[in-house]
DNA sequence: CCCGCGTATTGATCCATGTTAACGCCCGGC
DNA sequence: GCCGGGCGTTAACATGGATCAATACGCGGG
Protein backbone atom coordinates (compact mmCIF):
# COMPACT_ATOMS: atom_id res chain seq x y z
CA UNK A 1 0.00 0.00 0.00
CA UNK A 2 1.38 3.41 -0.83
CA UNK A 3 1.80 5.83 1.55
CA UNK A 4 -0.41 9.48 0.86
CA UNK A 5 2.31 11.79 1.55
CA UNK A 6 1.68 14.73 3.71
CA UNK A 7 2.44 17.80 3.20
CA UNK A 8 5.62 18.48 5.49
CA UNK A 9 7.33 16.37 8.00
CA UNK A 10 6.30 17.91 10.98
CA UNK A 11 2.74 17.51 10.40
CA UNK A 12 2.68 13.68 10.47
CA UNK A 13 1.25 13.29 13.62
CA UNK A 14 3.38 10.16 14.99
CA UNK A 15 6.99 12.51 14.15
CA UNK A 16 4.88 15.34 16.26
CA UNK A 17 4.05 12.54 19.10
CA UNK A 18 7.46 10.96 19.42
CA UNK A 19 9.32 14.29 19.42
CA UNK A 20 7.44 15.84 22.36
CA UNK A 21 9.37 12.86 24.44
CA UNK A 22 12.86 13.44 22.60
CA UNK A 23 14.35 14.77 19.28
CA UNK A 24 14.51 11.72 16.60
CA UNK A 25 17.25 11.79 14.20
CA UNK A 26 16.78 11.94 10.36
CA UNK A 27 16.86 8.11 10.07
CA UNK A 28 14.49 7.73 11.86
CA UNK A 29 11.80 10.55 10.88
CA UNK A 30 12.69 8.68 7.64
CA UNK A 31 11.64 5.57 8.45
CA UNK A 32 8.09 6.59 9.96
CA UNK A 33 7.65 8.81 6.85
CA UNK A 34 8.40 5.64 4.76
CA UNK A 35 5.84 3.66 6.94
CA UNK A 36 3.11 2.07 4.46
CA UNK A 37 -0.14 3.44 5.59
CA UNK A 38 -3.70 3.12 4.36
CA UNK A 39 -4.74 6.64 5.01
CA UNK A 40 -9.07 6.08 5.30
CA UNK A 41 -12.11 8.48 5.38
CA UNK A 42 -14.31 7.05 8.51
CA UNK A 43 -17.70 8.73 8.76
CA UNK A 44 -19.41 9.12 12.28
CA UNK A 45 -20.36 6.41 14.49
CA UNK A 46 -18.63 3.77 12.48
CA UNK A 47 -16.21 1.12 14.46
CA UNK A 48 -12.85 1.02 13.07
CA UNK A 49 -12.34 -2.49 15.04
CA UNK A 50 -14.23 -4.64 16.99
CA UNK A 51 -13.62 -6.30 19.99
CA UNK A 52 -12.72 -9.83 18.83
CA UNK A 53 -11.04 -8.94 16.18
CA UNK A 54 -7.64 -9.47 15.57
CA UNK A 55 -6.20 -7.19 13.20
CA UNK A 56 -2.76 -7.38 11.55
CA UNK A 57 -2.33 -3.72 11.51
CA UNK A 58 -3.08 -0.63 13.57
CA UNK A 59 -4.94 2.20 13.52
CA UNK A 60 -3.35 5.85 13.96
CA UNK A 61 -5.82 8.94 14.18
CA UNK A 62 -4.94 11.59 11.50
CA UNK A 63 -7.67 13.44 12.16
CA UNK A 64 -11.29 13.37 13.95
CA UNK A 65 -12.34 12.08 17.29
CA UNK A 66 -12.51 8.56 18.26
CA UNK A 67 -13.25 6.55 21.22
CA UNK A 68 -12.35 3.06 22.71
CA UNK A 69 -14.92 1.17 24.40
CA UNK A 70 -16.43 -2.01 26.04
CA UNK A 71 -19.56 -3.09 26.08
CA UNK A 72 -21.22 -4.99 28.65
CA UNK A 73 -23.63 -8.13 29.11
CA UNK A 74 -26.22 -5.91 29.51
CA UNK A 75 -25.51 -4.17 26.55
CA UNK A 76 -24.39 -1.07 28.60
CA UNK A 77 -21.87 0.92 27.31
CA UNK A 78 -18.05 2.00 28.62
CA UNK A 79 -16.10 4.71 26.97
CA UNK A 80 -12.28 3.96 28.24
CA UNK A 81 -10.47 6.36 26.13
CA UNK A 82 -11.07 9.42 23.73
CA UNK A 83 -8.62 8.94 20.76
CA UNK A 84 -7.45 12.18 19.22
CA UNK A 85 -4.89 12.93 16.64
CA UNK A 86 -1.33 11.33 16.74
CA UNK A 87 -3.13 8.54 19.23
CA UNK A 88 -3.08 4.72 17.80
CA UNK A 89 -5.41 3.50 20.34
CA UNK A 90 -5.12 -0.26 19.30
CA UNK A 91 -1.06 -0.11 19.31
CA UNK A 92 -1.70 -2.87 22.27
CA UNK A 93 -2.84 -5.24 19.17
CA UNK A 94 0.72 -5.33 18.30
CA UNK A 95 1.34 -8.19 21.00
CA UNK A 96 -1.80 -9.26 22.27
CA UNK A 97 -3.54 -11.43 19.79
CA UNK A 98 -7.37 -10.80 20.57
CA UNK A 99 -9.00 -6.76 20.61
CA UNK A 100 -10.66 -6.62 24.18
CA UNK A 101 -12.61 -3.44 23.04
CA UNK A 102 -13.56 -1.73 20.22
CA UNK A 103 -12.80 1.38 18.59
CA UNK A 104 -15.31 3.89 17.19
CA UNK A 105 -15.52 7.48 15.49
CA UNK A 106 -17.28 10.05 17.44
CA UNK A 107 -16.94 12.87 14.42
CA UNK A 108 -15.74 12.31 11.20
CA UNK A 109 -11.59 10.85 11.03
CA UNK A 110 -9.51 10.58 9.05
CA UNK A 111 -7.21 7.07 9.75
CA UNK A 112 -4.08 5.58 8.76
CA UNK A 113 -3.47 1.72 8.99
CA UNK A 114 0.20 0.66 9.16
CA UNK A 115 0.58 -3.02 8.85
CA UNK A 116 2.25 -4.96 11.94
CA UNK A 117 5.06 -5.76 10.00
CA UNK A 118 5.92 -3.06 9.06
CA UNK A 119 5.51 -1.43 12.66
CA UNK A 120 7.70 -4.48 14.36
CA UNK A 121 10.39 -3.59 11.47
CA UNK A 122 10.36 -0.75 12.66
CA UNK A 123 11.12 -1.15 16.43
CA UNK A 124 13.96 -3.70 15.07
CA UNK A 125 15.72 -1.40 13.66
CA UNK A 126 14.91 1.93 15.63
CA UNK A 127 14.87 0.84 19.51
CA UNK A 128 14.50 4.29 20.47
CA UNK A 129 11.06 4.77 18.56
CA UNK A 130 9.83 1.33 20.23
CA UNK A 131 11.20 2.97 23.76
CA UNK A 132 8.80 5.52 22.76
CA UNK A 133 5.94 3.78 21.54
CA UNK A 134 6.20 1.70 24.53
CA UNK A 135 6.01 4.52 26.64
CA UNK A 136 3.05 5.74 24.82
CA UNK A 137 1.29 2.99 25.41
CA UNK A 138 1.95 3.65 28.97
CA UNK A 139 0.97 6.92 29.16
CA UNK A 140 -2.10 5.79 27.90
CA UNK A 141 -2.33 3.18 30.77
CA UNK A 142 -1.93 6.16 33.20
CA UNK A 143 -4.78 7.96 31.76
CA UNK A 144 -6.76 4.65 31.93
CA UNK A 145 -5.59 4.89 36.15
CA UNK A 146 -7.19 8.38 36.46
CA UNK A 147 -10.21 7.95 34.72
CA UNK A 148 -10.92 5.01 37.54
CA UNK A 149 -9.98 7.00 40.00
CA UNK A 150 -12.22 9.69 38.80
CA UNK A 151 -15.12 7.05 38.03
CA UNK A 152 -15.04 5.21 41.37
CA UNK A 153 -14.43 8.08 43.47
CA UNK A 154 -15.07 11.37 42.55
CA UNK A 155 -18.53 12.55 42.44
CA UNK A 156 -20.30 13.89 38.88
CA UNK A 157 -19.22 17.81 38.94
CA UNK A 158 -15.92 16.73 39.37
CA UNK A 159 -15.68 13.65 37.04
CA UNK A 160 -17.06 15.90 34.47
CA UNK A 161 -14.89 19.07 34.85
CA UNK A 162 -11.89 16.54 35.29
CA UNK A 163 -12.52 15.38 31.88
CA UNK A 164 -12.76 18.46 30.39
CA UNK A 165 -9.55 19.43 31.59
CA UNK A 166 -7.75 16.29 30.39
CA UNK A 167 -9.23 17.17 26.46
CA UNK A 168 -8.21 20.92 26.91
CA UNK A 169 -4.97 19.96 27.74
CA UNK A 170 -4.02 16.94 25.19
CA UNK A 171 -6.03 19.12 22.55
CA UNK A 172 -3.38 21.74 23.43
CA UNK A 173 -0.56 19.22 23.21
CA UNK A 174 -1.25 18.46 19.26
CA UNK A 175 -2.11 22.39 18.41
CA UNK A 176 -5.96 21.66 18.77
CA UNK A 177 -6.96 24.13 20.47
CA UNK A 178 -6.49 27.30 21.25
CA UNK A 179 -5.34 28.34 24.76
CA UNK A 180 -8.75 27.73 26.54
CA UNK A 181 -10.94 27.14 23.81
CA UNK A 182 -11.38 23.95 21.58
CA UNK A 183 -13.64 21.64 19.55
CA UNK A 184 -15.00 18.64 21.15
CA UNK A 185 -17.13 16.82 18.83
CA UNK A 186 -18.55 14.55 22.06
CA UNK A 187 -22.22 14.42 23.22
CA UNK A 188 -23.59 14.31 26.06
CA UNK A 189 -24.55 10.82 26.12
CA UNK A 190 -21.10 9.89 24.79
CA UNK A 191 -19.80 12.08 28.37
CA UNK A 192 -22.16 9.94 29.96
CA UNK A 193 -20.45 6.66 28.68
CA UNK A 194 -17.04 7.69 29.75
CA UNK A 195 -18.14 8.70 33.49
CA UNK A 196 -20.49 6.36 33.91
CA UNK A 197 -23.26 8.19 34.02
CA UNK A 198 -27.17 8.78 32.79
CA UNK A 199 -27.29 11.46 29.81
CA UNK A 200 -29.76 13.25 32.22
CA UNK A 201 -27.41 13.75 34.57
CA UNK A 202 -24.57 14.85 32.26
CA UNK A 203 -26.96 16.95 31.47
CA UNK A 204 -27.62 18.58 35.13
CA UNK A 205 -24.29 18.59 35.56
CA UNK A 206 -23.38 20.99 32.66
CA UNK A 207 -25.52 23.68 33.34
CA UNK A 208 -24.15 23.54 36.87
CA UNK A 209 -20.86 24.21 35.43
CA UNK A 210 -22.38 26.79 32.89
CA UNK A 211 -24.16 28.48 35.86
CA UNK A 212 -20.77 28.54 37.98
CA UNK A 213 -18.76 30.28 35.11
CA UNK A 214 -16.71 27.25 34.75
CA UNK A 215 -17.25 26.77 31.03
CA UNK A 216 -19.26 28.30 28.00
CA UNK A 217 -20.58 25.86 25.49
CA UNK A 218 -21.59 26.85 21.53
CA UNK A 219 -22.04 23.65 19.58
CA UNK A 220 -19.47 21.69 19.87
CA UNK A 221 -16.89 24.22 21.20
CA UNK A 222 -15.95 24.52 24.70
CA UNK A 223 -14.44 27.40 26.51
CA UNK A 224 -13.11 27.31 29.92
CA UNK A 225 -13.19 31.27 31.38
CA UNK A 226 -12.21 30.42 34.13
CA UNK A 227 -9.00 27.61 34.10
CA UNK A 228 -7.91 27.70 37.69
CA UNK A 229 -11.34 27.11 39.26
CA UNK A 230 -12.14 23.87 36.42
CA UNK A 231 -9.10 22.40 37.74
CA UNK A 232 -10.08 23.05 41.62
CA UNK A 233 -13.22 21.83 40.68
CA UNK A 234 -11.60 18.40 38.77
CA UNK A 235 -8.87 17.94 41.44
CA UNK A 236 -6.97 17.94 37.92
CA UNK A 237 -3.56 17.89 38.17
CA UNK A 238 -1.79 17.25 34.62
CA UNK A 239 0.92 15.29 35.81
CA UNK A 240 -0.37 11.47 35.01
CA UNK A 241 -0.30 12.70 31.56
CA UNK A 242 3.37 12.53 31.25
CA UNK A 243 3.38 15.42 28.91
CA UNK A 244 6.96 16.64 28.57
CA UNK A 245 8.35 19.74 26.29
CA UNK A 246 5.17 21.08 26.07
CA UNK A 247 4.52 24.62 24.93
CA UNK A 248 1.54 25.41 26.97
CA UNK A 249 -0.49 28.81 27.67
CA UNK A 250 -2.47 27.01 29.87
CA UNK B 1 23.68 -5.49 45.04
CA UNK B 2 23.90 -9.42 45.04
CA UNK B 3 21.10 -11.29 44.20
CA UNK B 4 19.50 -14.03 46.69
CA UNK B 5 19.40 -17.19 45.15
CA UNK B 6 16.38 -18.90 44.24
CA UNK B 7 15.46 -22.40 44.83
CA UNK B 8 15.13 -23.41 40.80
CA UNK B 9 15.06 -21.82 37.57
CA UNK B 10 11.40 -22.24 37.07
CA UNK B 11 10.02 -20.88 40.06
CA UNK B 12 11.81 -17.43 39.47
CA UNK B 13 8.01 -15.44 39.17
CA UNK B 14 9.80 -13.24 35.98
CA UNK B 15 10.60 -16.24 34.50
CA UNK B 16 7.34 -18.32 34.95
CA UNK B 17 5.73 -15.26 33.77
CA UNK B 18 7.11 -14.53 30.53
CA UNK B 19 6.91 -18.45 29.41
CA UNK B 20 3.53 -18.25 29.91
CA UNK B 21 3.68 -16.00 26.43
CA UNK B 22 6.63 -18.14 24.48
CA UNK B 23 9.40 -20.10 25.71
CA UNK B 24 12.55 -18.34 26.76
CA UNK B 25 15.96 -19.85 25.26
CA UNK B 26 18.64 -20.65 28.27
CA UNK B 27 20.67 -17.92 27.50
CA UNK B 28 17.46 -15.52 28.13
CA UNK B 29 16.79 -17.82 31.49
CA UNK B 30 20.20 -16.89 32.08
CA UNK B 31 20.22 -13.24 31.73
CA UNK B 32 16.99 -12.74 33.90
CA UNK B 33 18.11 -15.03 36.97
CA UNK B 34 21.63 -12.82 37.04
CA UNK B 35 19.38 -10.03 37.15
CA UNK B 36 20.80 -7.89 40.27
CA UNK B 37 17.61 -7.85 42.54
CA UNK B 38 17.26 -6.80 46.22
CA UNK B 39 14.62 -8.95 47.97
CA UNK B 40 12.95 -7.22 50.93
CA UNK B 41 10.43 -8.42 53.07
CA UNK B 42 7.91 -5.90 53.67
CA UNK B 43 4.86 -5.87 56.39
CA UNK B 44 1.45 -5.65 55.70
CA UNK B 45 -0.07 -1.68 54.59
CA UNK B 46 3.28 -0.49 53.94
CA UNK B 47 3.90 1.90 50.84
CA UNK B 48 6.72 0.06 48.62
CA UNK B 49 6.59 2.83 46.28
CA UNK B 50 4.77 6.74 46.57
CA UNK B 51 2.80 8.89 43.60
CA UNK B 52 5.47 11.51 42.85
CA UNK B 53 8.72 9.20 43.34
CA UNK B 54 10.63 8.94 40.48
CA UNK B 55 11.95 5.44 41.15
CA UNK B 56 15.28 3.65 39.64
CA UNK B 57 14.03 0.70 39.92
CA UNK B 58 11.61 -1.61 39.84
CA UNK B 59 9.69 -4.17 42.32
CA UNK B 60 8.89 -7.26 41.28
CA UNK B 61 6.37 -9.31 43.45
CA UNK B 62 8.08 -12.55 44.71
CA UNK B 63 5.34 -13.29 47.48
CA UNK B 64 2.23 -11.75 48.96
CA UNK B 65 -0.37 -9.24 47.58
CA UNK B 66 0.33 -5.52 47.05
CA UNK B 67 -2.22 -3.13 45.32
CA UNK B 68 -1.59 0.23 43.00
CA UNK B 69 -3.58 3.11 44.30
CA UNK B 70 -4.42 6.62 44.09
CA UNK B 71 -5.85 9.27 46.74
CA UNK B 72 -8.47 11.71 45.68
CA UNK B 73 -7.85 15.35 46.39
CA UNK B 74 -11.07 14.70 48.84
CA UNK B 75 -8.65 11.68 50.69
CA UNK B 76 -10.66 9.02 49.21
CA UNK B 77 -8.31 5.86 47.70
CA UNK B 78 -9.15 4.34 44.32
CA UNK B 79 -7.12 0.63 44.16
CA UNK B 80 -7.06 0.53 40.68
CA UNK B 81 -5.09 -2.82 40.97
CA UNK B 82 -4.21 -6.06 42.46
CA UNK B 83 -0.54 -7.43 42.45
CA UNK B 84 0.36 -10.96 43.04
CA UNK B 85 2.93 -12.98 42.58
CA UNK B 86 4.90 -12.26 39.62
CA UNK B 87 3.79 -8.81 38.84
CA UNK B 88 6.05 -6.06 38.06
CA UNK B 89 3.71 -3.01 39.06
CA UNK B 90 5.78 0.12 38.29
CA UNK B 91 7.40 -1.41 35.34
CA UNK B 92 5.89 1.50 33.72
CA UNK B 93 8.71 3.86 35.77
CA UNK B 94 11.05 2.70 33.33
CA UNK B 95 9.57 4.57 30.79
CA UNK B 96 7.61 7.25 32.56
CA UNK B 97 9.61 9.61 34.50
CA UNK B 98 7.43 10.03 37.75
CA UNK B 99 5.19 7.57 39.53
CA UNK B 100 1.44 8.74 39.14
CA UNK B 101 0.64 6.26 41.53
CA UNK B 102 1.40 4.63 44.83
CA UNK B 103 2.17 1.06 45.30
CA UNK B 104 1.35 -0.38 48.95
CA UNK B 105 1.35 -3.92 50.59
CA UNK B 106 -1.72 -5.69 51.51
CA UNK B 107 -0.65 -8.88 53.06
CA UNK B 108 3.41 -9.51 54.11
CA UNK B 109 5.42 -9.24 51.09
CA UNK B 110 8.37 -10.46 49.55
CA UNK B 111 9.49 -8.18 46.94
CA UNK B 112 12.53 -7.58 44.68
CA UNK B 113 13.74 -4.48 43.39
CA UNK B 114 15.74 -4.40 40.42
CA UNK B 115 17.60 -1.60 39.17
CA UNK B 116 16.19 0.26 35.80
CA UNK B 117 19.74 0.04 34.07
CA UNK B 118 19.70 -4.01 34.83
CA UNK B 119 16.56 -3.82 33.12
CA UNK B 120 17.43 -1.39 30.23
CA UNK B 121 20.57 -3.45 29.66
CA UNK B 122 17.92 -6.50 29.43
CA UNK B 123 15.60 -5.07 26.87
CA UNK B 124 18.70 -4.05 24.88
CA UNK B 125 20.24 -7.39 24.69
CA UNK B 126 16.94 -9.69 24.78
CA UNK B 127 14.62 -7.75 22.34
CA UNK B 128 12.15 -10.69 22.81
CA UNK B 129 12.17 -10.47 26.89
CA UNK B 130 11.80 -6.53 25.92
CA UNK B 131 8.37 -7.52 23.79
CA UNK B 132 7.48 -9.48 26.64
CA UNK B 133 7.53 -6.85 29.19
CA UNK B 134 6.01 -4.59 26.75
CA UNK B 135 3.25 -6.57 26.44
CA UNK B 136 2.74 -7.91 30.30
CA UNK B 137 2.64 -3.76 30.89
CA UNK B 138 -0.49 -4.08 27.82
CA UNK B 139 -2.39 -7.15 29.46
CA UNK B 140 -2.06 -4.35 32.97
CA UNK B 141 -3.63 -2.04 30.99
CA UNK B 142 -6.57 -4.46 29.13
CA UNK B 143 -7.53 -4.88 33.10
CA UNK B 144 -7.72 -1.66 33.71
CA UNK B 145 -9.96 -0.93 31.14
CA UNK B 146 -12.50 -4.28 31.68
CA UNK B 147 -12.45 -2.63 35.47
CA UNK B 148 -13.17 1.09 34.32
CA UNK B 149 -16.36 -0.83 32.52
CA UNK B 150 -17.69 -2.74 35.99
CA UNK B 151 -17.03 0.48 38.04
CA UNK B 152 -18.58 2.37 35.55
CA UNK B 153 -21.60 0.25 33.99
CA UNK B 154 -21.80 -2.78 36.16
CA UNK B 155 -24.34 -2.94 39.50
CA UNK B 156 -22.48 -3.71 42.58
CA UNK B 157 -23.59 -7.46 42.65
CA UNK B 158 -22.01 -8.64 39.38
CA UNK B 159 -18.47 -6.22 39.81
CA UNK B 160 -17.96 -8.02 43.13
CA UNK B 161 -18.48 -11.15 41.22
CA UNK B 162 -16.80 -10.32 38.24
CA UNK B 163 -13.27 -9.38 40.46
CA UNK B 164 -13.56 -12.41 42.47
CA UNK B 165 -13.79 -14.47 39.05
CA UNK B 166 -10.72 -12.08 37.91
CA UNK B 167 -8.74 -12.86 41.12
CA UNK B 168 -9.01 -16.64 40.71
CA UNK B 169 -7.83 -16.86 37.13
CA UNK B 170 -5.00 -14.92 37.89
CA UNK B 171 -3.82 -16.87 40.99
CA UNK B 172 -4.47 -20.25 39.38
CA UNK B 173 -2.32 -18.67 36.32
CA UNK B 174 0.23 -18.31 39.39
CA UNK B 175 -0.46 -21.67 40.34
CA UNK B 176 -1.44 -19.69 43.84
CA UNK B 177 -4.86 -21.15 43.66
CA UNK B 178 -5.71 -24.73 43.90
CA UNK B 179 -8.68 -25.22 41.47
CA UNK B 180 -11.70 -23.26 42.65
CA UNK B 181 -10.35 -22.29 46.16
CA UNK B 182 -7.39 -19.72 47.19
CA UNK B 183 -6.36 -17.48 49.42
CA UNK B 184 -7.28 -13.87 49.12
CA UNK B 185 -5.64 -11.76 52.04
CA UNK B 186 -8.06 -8.81 50.63
CA UNK B 187 -10.41 -6.81 53.43
CA UNK B 188 -13.81 -5.75 52.36
CA UNK B 189 -12.80 -1.84 52.57
CA UNK B 190 -10.12 -2.72 50.03
CA UNK B 191 -12.40 -4.09 47.68
CA UNK B 192 -14.59 -1.21 48.27
CA UNK B 193 -11.58 1.17 47.38
CA UNK B 194 -10.71 -1.27 44.30
CA UNK B 195 -14.68 -1.63 43.40
CA UNK B 196 -15.72 2.15 44.05
CA UNK B 197 -18.46 0.53 46.61
CA UNK B 198 -18.41 1.51 50.65
CA UNK B 199 -17.69 -0.74 52.81
CA UNK B 200 -21.04 -1.42 53.71
CA UNK B 201 -22.16 -2.34 50.51
CA UNK B 202 -19.39 -4.75 50.19
CA UNK B 203 -20.20 -6.43 52.88
CA UNK B 204 -24.36 -7.09 52.04
CA UNK B 205 -23.26 -8.25 48.48
CA UNK B 206 -20.99 -10.85 49.77
CA UNK B 207 -23.62 -11.64 52.17
CA UNK B 208 -25.77 -12.06 48.76
CA UNK B 209 -23.21 -13.49 47.26
CA UNK B 210 -22.98 -16.50 49.82
CA UNK B 211 -26.76 -16.82 50.30
CA UNK B 212 -27.18 -17.38 46.51
CA UNK B 213 -24.53 -19.89 46.71
CA UNK B 214 -21.64 -18.70 44.16
CA UNK B 215 -18.75 -17.66 47.12
CA UNK B 216 -17.88 -19.31 50.38
CA UNK B 217 -15.49 -17.66 52.60
CA UNK B 218 -13.62 -18.55 55.83
CA UNK B 219 -10.84 -16.41 57.22
CA UNK B 220 -9.41 -14.77 54.03
CA UNK B 221 -9.97 -18.02 51.63
CA UNK B 222 -12.31 -17.92 49.41
CA UNK B 223 -13.87 -20.99 47.45
CA UNK B 224 -16.33 -20.78 44.38
CA UNK B 225 -18.53 -23.61 44.57
CA UNK B 226 -20.83 -22.50 41.57
CA UNK B 227 -17.97 -21.10 39.17
CA UNK B 228 -20.13 -21.10 36.14
CA UNK B 229 -22.79 -18.92 38.07
CA UNK B 230 -20.10 -17.03 39.34
CA UNK B 231 -18.95 -16.00 36.14
CA UNK B 232 -22.14 -15.56 34.57
CA UNK B 233 -23.22 -13.15 37.34
CA UNK B 234 -20.24 -10.95 36.57
CA UNK B 235 -20.59 -11.31 32.90
CA UNK B 236 -17.09 -12.87 33.28
CA UNK B 237 -14.86 -13.72 29.81
CA UNK B 238 -11.05 -14.08 31.00
CA UNK B 239 -9.99 -12.92 27.28
CA UNK B 240 -8.82 -9.94 28.41
CA UNK B 241 -6.55 -11.21 30.64
CA UNK B 242 -4.71 -12.37 27.88
CA UNK B 243 -3.55 -15.72 28.95
CA UNK B 244 -1.74 -18.29 27.30
CA UNK B 245 -0.37 -21.42 27.64
CA UNK B 246 -2.48 -21.88 30.66
CA UNK B 247 -2.82 -24.96 32.57
CA UNK B 248 -6.43 -24.68 34.34
CA UNK B 249 -8.34 -26.46 35.95
CA UNK B 250 -10.83 -23.74 35.71
C1' DC C 1 -8.36 -17.15 79.67
C1' DC C 2 -9.11 -12.43 78.96
C1' DC C 3 -8.10 -8.06 76.41
C1' DG C 4 -7.80 -5.18 72.54
C1' DC C 5 -8.10 -4.18 67.91
C1' DG C 6 -9.05 -4.78 63.31
C1' DT C 7 -12.65 -6.50 60.54
C1' DA C 8 -17.31 -8.07 59.66
C1' DT C 9 -22.17 -7.25 60.37
C1' DT C 10 -26.58 -4.80 61.07
C1' DG C 11 -30.11 -1.25 60.97
C1' DA C 12 -31.88 3.32 59.98
C1' DT C 13 -31.83 7.02 57.12
C1' DC C 14 -30.38 10.02 53.27
C1' DC C 15 -29.04 11.42 48.79
C1' DA C 16 -26.67 11.31 44.35
C1' DT C 17 -27.77 9.58 40.39
C1' DG C 18 -30.78 6.66 37.37
C1' DT C 19 -35.11 6.15 34.69
C1' DT C 20 -38.83 7.41 31.95
C1' DA C 21 -41.08 10.32 29.12
C1' DA C 22 -41.97 14.59 27.04
C1' DC C 23 -40.72 18.52 24.63
C1' DG C 24 -37.97 21.87 22.06
C1' DC C 25 -34.24 23.50 19.35
C1' DC C 26 -31.09 23.54 15.62
C1' DC C 27 -29.46 22.26 11.26
C1' DG C 28 -29.11 19.90 6.90
C1' DG C 29 -31.72 18.07 2.96
C1' DC C 30 -35.20 18.61 -0.34
C1' DG D 1 -39.59 27.20 3.82
C1' DC D 2 -40.91 22.88 5.56
C1' DC D 3 -39.61 18.31 7.47
C1' DG D 4 -37.16 15.04 10.13
C1' DG D 5 -33.84 13.46 13.17
C1' DG D 6 -30.36 13.97 16.47
C1' DC D 7 -29.28 16.22 20.52
C1' DG D 8 -30.15 19.03 24.52
C1' DT D 9 -33.36 20.07 28.23
C1' DT D 10 -36.93 19.45 31.85
C1' DA D 11 -39.75 17.36 35.27
C1' DA D 12 -41.46 13.62 38.22
C1' DC D 13 -40.34 9.79 40.32
C1' DA D 14 -37.54 5.52 41.64
C1' DT D 15 -33.49 3.40 43.68
C1' DG D 16 -28.81 1.68 44.38
C1' DG D 17 -25.65 2.63 47.22
C1' DA D 18 -23.59 6.03 50.78
C1' DT D 19 -23.42 7.41 55.52
C1' DC D 20 -23.63 7.07 60.30
C1' DA D 21 -23.64 4.61 64.29
C1' DA D 22 -23.68 0.64 66.89
C1' DT D 23 -22.67 -4.04 67.79
C1' DA D 24 -20.43 -8.62 67.18
C1' DC D 25 -16.78 -11.61 66.05
C1' DG D 26 -12.08 -13.65 65.69
C1' DC D 27 -7.53 -13.88 66.69
C1' DG D 28 -2.88 -12.78 68.46
C1' DG D 29 -0.56 -11.26 72.62
C1' DG D 30 -0.02 -11.11 77.47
Amino acid sequence: MASTSLPDIHSHPMIRKLESVFTLSDDEKGAILNLPMQVVDIRPDQDIVREGDSPSRSCLVLDGFACTYKITGEGRRQIVAFNIVGDIPDLQSLHLRMLDNSIGTLSPCTVGFIPHDALRTLCERHPRIASALWRSTLVDAAIFREWMTSIGRREAYSRIAHLLCEMLVRLNAVEKAEGHTCDLPITQAEFGDALGLSTVHVNRIFQDLRADGLIRTKGTQLTVPDWDRLQEAGEFDRSYLHLERQNFRL
